[in-house]
DNA sequence: TGTGCAGATGGTAGCGCTAACATTGGCAAA
DNA sequence: TTTGCCAATGTTAGCGCTACCATCTGCACA
């Protein structure tokens, strides 16, 4: 009785504990601690008893007290430079979710580019993280992923998926997601289109310009390299590679971005020269980021499950920490998830007098 | 011995506790948690030398352990609907960094609008949220404020402070933003100035529309609602907006748009038009999302310090929430930060021959 | 019938920290 | 001096959970 007083004073509002669930169910503490953690040794009959004074209760674990006792705090630093804010606040979204989950800290700082990027890590790892999640486009450099692998840092990658590199990731095939978008068009009615590159530093860019030609030679069209401009990603960039597309004798009927803001800028310099989009001109663009749906018409694009994939990363990440912190031999994985195409208001069969086919 | 054996056995890596701490430093385990919260009552020598000692073992409080032992275990809700990702993203920078140092859990929950937002919290609460931060547009909802403050939840809302409402906000002065936008376009020697309003169910459209008509009181420019259009914060709708303005027989020689979507498409129509921006034509926006530096030109805007904001927000509500658990009132505070103007491309003064003099 | 063994469960002792109370020493008022 | 009191510090007992081991049960096998 006094200690239980004494326990009220303390407690700030009641709450069920693991007790009140093994008292309701009739059996120990460390049988509810087993059921909740999904170990194995429990009798299905003791498992459903427990399972069910949980739910009468209403009881959820305190995260506080779990990680004490298991002495398994882990901090995991999200690493991020230069991303655009649609795709870090996806991510973030994606990882916080399952931080939650494992009862795991999060912490996110940003660096100036490939070079600050060690320093970064460096305060960070004296700040007691445990792991690191690499977002694009850092996702993309060696350097920094062999600094990691030196130091023996457990690393999650999104992004490219770096063959050879002992580093866990998660990616969408941007080869095959190129090459469907690509496929769309041609479905659409399309034989000349055009192709603006991402910034040739990353290794990306290649990846997507492969799926386009993968398409055309799939379905027979020649591939000509004046249909392929390179641009860097930006807005600016897309500005002038779309010029020099228009540039051409003959214009494309359709243009695929290898990014949202490279195919708004492309509608814009379209709608500068009085060429309609859809109607004249179809333009896709990669990504799905906010862009796509911000300016008119809405942009035909690719989207990638970015809080699906961050998410994916923390469980990957937080796993490999716990295994081995627990001595058992991590194996590195490579996760793939699927993208999907979003048809919207921008692209459409090359003549207006072709009804519009929509694809599946 | 024994003790310690076991001790090393359970933990995964030798951390410097608090114990450790106060061996060294010739003091109780009690005195040093005293220091490290700041606590009274500590004579300045003792809290030097315990000082000295966390520096030279390099302690850091287990934040598991501090939460449980004190019992002050905060999960607040992030609550947003329909956020730009840019807004989204910045606020979460921002409230992540406070709630690690408040050793606070975040929670962020997105809803479907208003309607949806009463279910979405009901739901937070029974998962045990103790606070909820409203952001943008769903900080604007009287009805939902009204619902938390009958429920007794502590709120803090980023955005409009609600006078009357006893909900502590976070906010910029953006009647004062408006108007220091406009008197940087009069200064730049503009006098026809178009305004492009936001969506009239949000408090904020107003309010910056008052700014403007305030600079332009000042000035003793007479305000012509001709010059006034109506837009709903989105791209779209800047579309409509800016034609109604170039639909003018005397069309305005610069824009200010209520956000920077209405400003880039009224940069987009402009284009569409020929006008050149800013030689023709200035526009201005509000916000510095992403958006304002990704179009070309790039957008002279007003900035809101989002991350600060968040920040801020979270230190209030987890500070409210502390003091009403131990039984202290709360009062409820309205904080201001400031916003700073940037100049970026698409202002000039009205005429190309007159030089351009920028602001300080 | 006894032995061994594995699977299921319980008991104990902390994880690192702090609330609450106990104690000490010093100094002002009586 | 004695009393009282307060500031500075220490002691104790948990917070809610889990690692580790002990125990117990049932059952196959000798």
């Amino acid at each position: 009785m006094g200690k239980s007083r004494r326990a009220a004073a303390r407690r700030h509002y009641a709450r069920v504990t693991i007790s009140d669930v093994a008292v309701r169910a009739g059996v120990s503490p460390m049988t509810v601690s087993r059921v909740i953690n999904s170990e194995g040794n429990v009798r299905d009959s003791t498992r459903a008893a427990v399972n069910a004074a949980i739910r009468e209760l209403g009881f959820s674990p305190n995260r506080a007290a779990r990680s004490l006792a298991s002495a398994s705090q882990i901090q995991v630093c999200l690493l991020y430079a230069n991303s655009s804010s649609t795709y870090l606040s996806a991510t973030l979204l994606g990882a916080l979710e399952q931080v939650r989950e494992h009862d795991t800290q999060l912490v996110v700082a940003e660096c100036d580019g490939e070079a600050d990027a060690e320093r970064t890590i460096n305060d960070q790892l004296k700040g007691g993280i445990s792991g690191v999640l690499l977002v694009p486009p850092l996702a993309d450099s060696l350097d920094l992923l062999n600094l990691l692998k030196e130091r023996d840092v457990p690393t999650v990658t999104i992004g490219p998926q770096l063959v050879g590199e002992r580093i866990s990731s998660v990616t969408i095939d941007d080869r095959s997601a190129a090459r469907t978008m690509t496929e769309y068009l041609i479905g659409l009615g399309h034989r000349r289109i055009g192709f603006i590159t991402g910034d040739p530093k990353y290794l990306v860019s290649e990846v997507r310009k492969s799926g386009y030609r993968d398409a055309l030679e799939a379905a027979g069209i020649k591939w000509r390299p004046e249909l392929v401009a390179t641009g860097r990603f930006s807005y600016r960039s897309g500005l002038d590679a779309a010029e020099c597309l228009f540039a051409l004798p003959e214009i494309p009927t359709a243009i695929s971005a290898s990014n949202d803001e490279m195919a708004a800028a492309t509608i814009s310099v379209a709608h500068r020269r009085h060429i309609d989009v859809p109607g004249e001109l179809t333009v896709t663009g990669f990504d799905d980021t906010l862009l796509a749906t911000t300016v008119w018409p809405e942009i035909t694009t690719i989207r990638q499950p970015i809080s699906d994939m961050s998410h994916a990363a923390i469980d990957l990440l937080t796993r490999g920490i716990r295994a081995s912190r627990a001595g058992r031999d991590t194996e590195c994985e490579h996760l793939t998830l699927d993208y999907s195409l979003i048809e919207r208001e921008s692209s459409a069969p090359p003549v207006r007098r072709v009804p519009r086919d929509r694809i599946a």
